[in-house]
DNA sequence: TTATATGTTCTTGT
DNA sequence: TACAAGAACATATA
C-alpha cells in the first residue's frame, strides 16, 4: 500500500492526530520494529517532548521535536497510522500517548517498516542518500539522475537514490500514463521521452493524492484497477500483460506500452 | 495448501 | 570496483 501519495496521506493523519501536542508516554507494543534505536532511549527522547513539524520525503514521514531531533517513520509494505478512539489496532507496534488527544498508533502488520530515531530531520536524508522528492523533482533534476544510468526504466524510477517516493505500483501506472514499455532501457529513452515521463509523474501523483490515494476514488483511465493478467486495457482494450522486472511484477498493456530497444 | 504481495537491504553476479 | 538483479525478511489473503 504505501508509496508517495499514500505516505503524504498519511502526513495528514500524523498531522492532525500528533503535531504541537506533547508526548505524555508511549507504549511499545513490538520492539522489531525499532531500528538502531531501543525502547528504552526511544522513550527517553520523547516523554514530554512535543513533535513540532513533519516533512515527507519519498516514502518516509520525518517528525521534527522540539529537541530537533526528528522521529523517522517508515511503513514497509503494510503500515499505517491509526487513531484510536476505541479499540487498539490489533497490529499496533508503537502507541504515542498525547496529553490532549486520543493516541496515534503506528501499525505494522508484516513488521517491514521500521522507525528510528535521527539527529536532525536532514541528517537522515543525507544519511540515507534519498533523492529528490518525486513530487517536488524539477524537470532538469528528473533528466540527468535518469539519463545516467544503465538499466530499465522501471527499475530507475523505483531507485530511492535516483527520486524518492515511487514503488513497484505507482511506477507501472506512471509507464502506463506515459506510453512506455517498463523494459525499456534507460539509454533508448531520448529527451523527449524523459520530458513526457517527468511531466507523467508529476500529473499521476497529484491525481492519487487529490483521491486520497485510494485507486476505488481515481478517474477511469487508470491501470491500477486492473492489475491482473488478461484484463483489458482501460484505454485501448489490449490485453494487461505480466513480466517480473528486477523480481517485482509487473503490469502493462501490450498494445499500447511497445518496447524499444 | 500454495502462490502472491505495495517495502528495503543484503548478497550475488556481471 | 561499480552497478544491476535477485533473495530474504514476516505474515495476511486469495
Amino acid at each position: 500500500m504505501p508509496e508517495l501519495p499514500d505516505v503524504q496521506v498519511m502526513k495528514e493523519v500524523f498531522d492532525r492526530c500528533a503535531l504541537n501536542s506533547r508526548i505524555d508516554d508511549l507504549e511499545v507494543v513490538n520492539a522489531k520494529v525499532l531500528r538502531g534505536v531501543d525502547e528504552k532511549k526511544l522513550k527517553e527522547s520523547l516523554r514530554g517532548k512535543t513533535f513540532v513539524e513533519s516533512v515527507r520525503r519519498g516514502k518516509y514521514i520525518l517528525a521534527g521535536l522540539d529537541t530537533g531531533q526528528a522521529l523517522v517513520f517508515h511503513f514497509g509494505m503494510t503500515g499505517y497510522f491509526h487513531q484510536r478512539n476505541g479499540e487498539p489496532d490489533k497490529y499496533r507496534c508503537i502507541s504515542f500517548v498525547f496529553e490532549n488527544k486520543p493516541s496515534l498508533e503506528y501499525v505494522s502488520i508484516r513488521l517491514l517498516g521500521g522507525v528510528s530515531l535521527s539527529g536532525s530531520v536532514n541528517g537522515f536524508i543525507n544519511e540515507k542518500k534519498l533523492g529528490p522528492d518525486a513530487l517536488s523533482c524539477t524537470q532538469q533534476e528528473f533528466e540527468s539522475r535518469l539519463s545516467a544510468g544503465s538499466g530499465s526504466v522501471k527499475s530507475a524510477l523505483m531507485d530511492q537514490e535516483k527520486i524518492s517516493g515511487l514503488g513497484n505500483i505507482y511506477a507501472d501506472e506512471i509507464l502506463y500514463q506515459a506510453h512506455i514499455h517498463p523494459l525499456t532501457p534507460l539509454s533508448s529513452l531520448g529527451e523527449k521521452q524523459l520530458k513526457s515521463l517527468h511531466r507523467t509523474m508529476h500529473r499521476v501523483l497529484d491525481v492519487a493524492i487529490r483521491h486520497h490515494a485510494n485507486p476505488a476514488e481515481m478517474p477511469g483511465g487508470y491501470l491500477l484497477t486492473h492489475r491482473k493478467k488478461g484484463e483489458k486495457c482501460p484505454r485501448c482494450d489490449g490485453e494487461v500483460k505480466k513480466i517480473n522486472v528486477s523480481g517485482r511484477s509487473s503490469y502493462y498493456c501490450e498494445s499500447c506500452q511497445k518496447k524499444v530497444q
